[in-house]
RNA sequence: GCCUCUGUAGCUCAGUGGACAGAGCACCGGUCUUCUAAACCGUUGGUCGCAGGUUCGAGUCCUGCCAGGGGCGCCA
């Protein structure tokens, strides 16, 4: 399928040279022509401001606009090109283009709109990342959907994309995992224990510690909070991957953080940092004032491996090495993606809470103080994600209490199982993700036309419904002539031929959720035309009726296309 | 205090420096004898937080305020 966007954006450059090549306009570097098109009716389909080039040109623009439509090249979608004050260009699509592209529409299927720009180019979507301590929650879920669908757009722009997960389970966090595990199996057992606040509270270990109990009895009484440790990340890894399934997210790689120990890699990146003059020892940092400095004389610190990453913009220097000689979090961050960057990706998305801003920023210094270049790292920042409810007394939102008790809407699984899969998806994915995120448990689960998520399944819906119907009669679309189409039908594929540049904006913009609104649009163009335009009535023509099947055969490759994009699933009933 | 995100209709939110500011929901009033009405049609609704500035043109860019979220550890 062609850009119609990218192909008149051309065109129109074309015919700013050859006016310029005329001398009809001076010489100036032509500015990037943003097509875009119009929200109002009767100014065409694709519109160009011409006004821009009027500095550069040193005319009206109006004129400017009229010379370049002069000079448009032939173009086999448009059909009246206009030009409008104060200086656009407007651009209609033909009737017979947006006809024929419901044949084509059909025959691309799955694979509609499936760029090139990504062409022979990989990418790397590194999202969801939490370390196996416990359940999938309510906000490593929106980075899940946000990071799984810009992975599909990614792929729907040609790119080859690996889904990676990375984790760590060294750190002091799953030591305390690991005995908190052993002191609930005690508690199980029957023992007397004193379980510390700053252990883990959640429920669900007391449920693997019964589990363990039921399989194993009181034979593990004997076993060190290492044992615990480790059963309880495989537990934690097989919870974690069966609720990113249950909402259809599969990573291709988990990457440990420990490999980065056990290769000595963090060690050799720490070296090439020395070596380039961005590391000193001490025991607080170059810029310390006089407050820090009796802080940490307080303290008594032992001096510690910095970075200085003040030389890169950040307010501080950052540890790199602890005095007690145990690197912090920033060594294997930063060796991390060295090695996502040396694996050649020509682009590594990185989803993550808007919490770990600073942290990405110093990660990006690091990448620059070993002469890398961090170009193709590029992060998304989720902003929070809280779940909430109406109070029915006050009418205020207010949020759902962080527990794990079942109801609260706290993991994923809670979510899921009170909504469903699609609902979760469409709702974490339906925002900027500048945009804070208050999930309403209630209206999510409301089957109701408040949901857009049915609203937009049910197009698809509705199209399965009349080819069940019109396979039942035996009535086919063989040899349908599309002529016979109306402007609602070809309104809507000229809706439906803006998926490809929705694709690329997102994929360019880095903003999937540019493709649930799309949606949401089509399906608003779509659901008044299925009331107006039937197929197996009686008083419809029987060619009519053909052409007009074969168009709802095109509408439904296109909503499956856009549901599978965003990871939703497109039922045949509802 | 510094960094960052947000502030647009009653609510939840879209909005590539371009044309008269958009959608859904809610509200009000209409539509099922024919492919499921989880739908459709119509009405109502705005000092785009405030004040300046840049520009032919600002919800969009810049500066300063105001309000809210998040981050600023030899924690991960």
């Amino acid at each position: 399928m062609k850009l119609l966007h990218r192909e008149l954006e051309l065109a129109i450059e074309a015919a700013i040279k050859a006016a310029q090549a005329s001398g009809e306009l001076p010489q100036f570097g032509i500015p990037p022509i943003p097509v875009s098109a119009p929200k109002r009716t009767g100014q065409g389909d694709l519109a160009y401001p011409a006004m821009g080039l009027a500095k550069l040109a040193r005319m009206k623009p109006l004129d400017i606009a009229r010379l370049i439509g002069d000079k448009l090249p032939e173009l086999d979608f448009a059909d009246d090109i206009r030009v409008a004050p104060p200086g656009f260009i407007n651009c209609s699509i033909a009737k017979d283009y947006l006809a024929r592209q419901v044949d084509a529409i059909i025959a691309e299927g799955d694979v509609l709109f499936q760029l090139g720009i990504g062409c022979g180019k990989r990418a790397q979507v590194e999202f969801v990342s939490a370390n196996p301590s416990g359940p999938i929650t309510i906000g490593h879920t929106r980075g899940a959907v946000v990071g799984d669908a810009m992975a599909r757009l990614l792929e729907a722009a040609g790119y080859s994309v690996q889904r990676e997960y990375y984790y760590n389970n060294a750190g002091s966090q799953m030591v305390k995992l690991g005995k908190s595990l052993m002191l609930r199996y005690r508690e199980q057992l029957g023992d007397e224990v004193k379980f510390p606040a700053e252990y883990y509270q959640g429920e669900y270990l007391v449920e693997v510690a019964a589990d363990l109990v039921a399989e194993q009895g009181d034979s593990l009484r004997g076993e060190g909070w290492e044992y615990f440790r480790d059963a309880a990340e495989t537990r934690m890894f097989d919870w974690i991957e069966r609720s990113l399934a249950s909402i259809d997210i599969r990573h291709d790689a988990f990457f440990n953080e420990s490999s980065l120990f056990e290769s000595g890699k963090i060690w050799a990146v720490l070296e090439t940092m020395r070596e380039s003059g961005h590391i000193y020892e001490a025991a607080y940092w170059e810029g310390a004032g006089e407050d820090e400095i009796a802080d940490v004389e307080s303290k008594g610190y032992a001096p510690a491996t910095w970075f200085r990453s003040s030389a890169f913009g950040d307010e501080k220097d950052r540890v790199m090495v602890k005095s007690d000689g145990v690197p912090t979090y920033t060594l294997p961050d930063i060796t991390y993606h060295c090695d996502k960057l040396e694996r050649g990706f020509d682009i590594a998305v990185n989803v993550l809470g808007t919490d770990h801003f600073s942290q990405a920023q110093v990660v990006r210094h690091g990448i620059e103080a070993l002469g890398m270049d961090p170009e193709p790292i590029h992060v998304i920042f989720n902003q929070m994600v809280r779940a909430v409810r109406r109070n029915e007394e006050t009418g205020e939102y207010e949020a759902v209490k962080q527990s794990k008790r079942a109801g609260d809407f706290d993991t994923l699984d809670d979510l899921v199982e009170m909504t469903s899969a699609d609902a979760v998806r469409y709702h974490m994915l339906a925002r900027s993700p500048n945009s804070q995120l208050d999930f309403d448990v209630d209206q999510v689960v409301k089957q109701t036309n408040e949901n857009p998520v049915y609203y937009i399944q049910n197009a698809y819906v509705r199209c399965a419904g009349i080819f069940r119907e019109a396979e039942e009669r035996g009535f086919d679309d063989a040899g349908a002539n599309l002529a016979l189409l109306g402007e609602d039908e070809l309104a809507f594929i000229g809706k439906a031929l803006e998926l490809g540049n929705v694709i690329e904006q997102a994929v360019v913009t880095y903003e999937p959720h540019k493709i649930a609104f799309f949606a949401q649009e089509l399906a608003s163009v779509f659901h008044p035309i299925y009331d107006r335009v039937r197929v197996l009535h009686s008083e419809v023509p029987r060619e009519t009726a053909k052409a007009r099947l074969r168009f709802y055969r095109a509408a439904a490759v296109v909503f499956q296309r856009v549901l599978r994009l965003m990871g939703m699933s497109a039922p045949e009933r509802m």
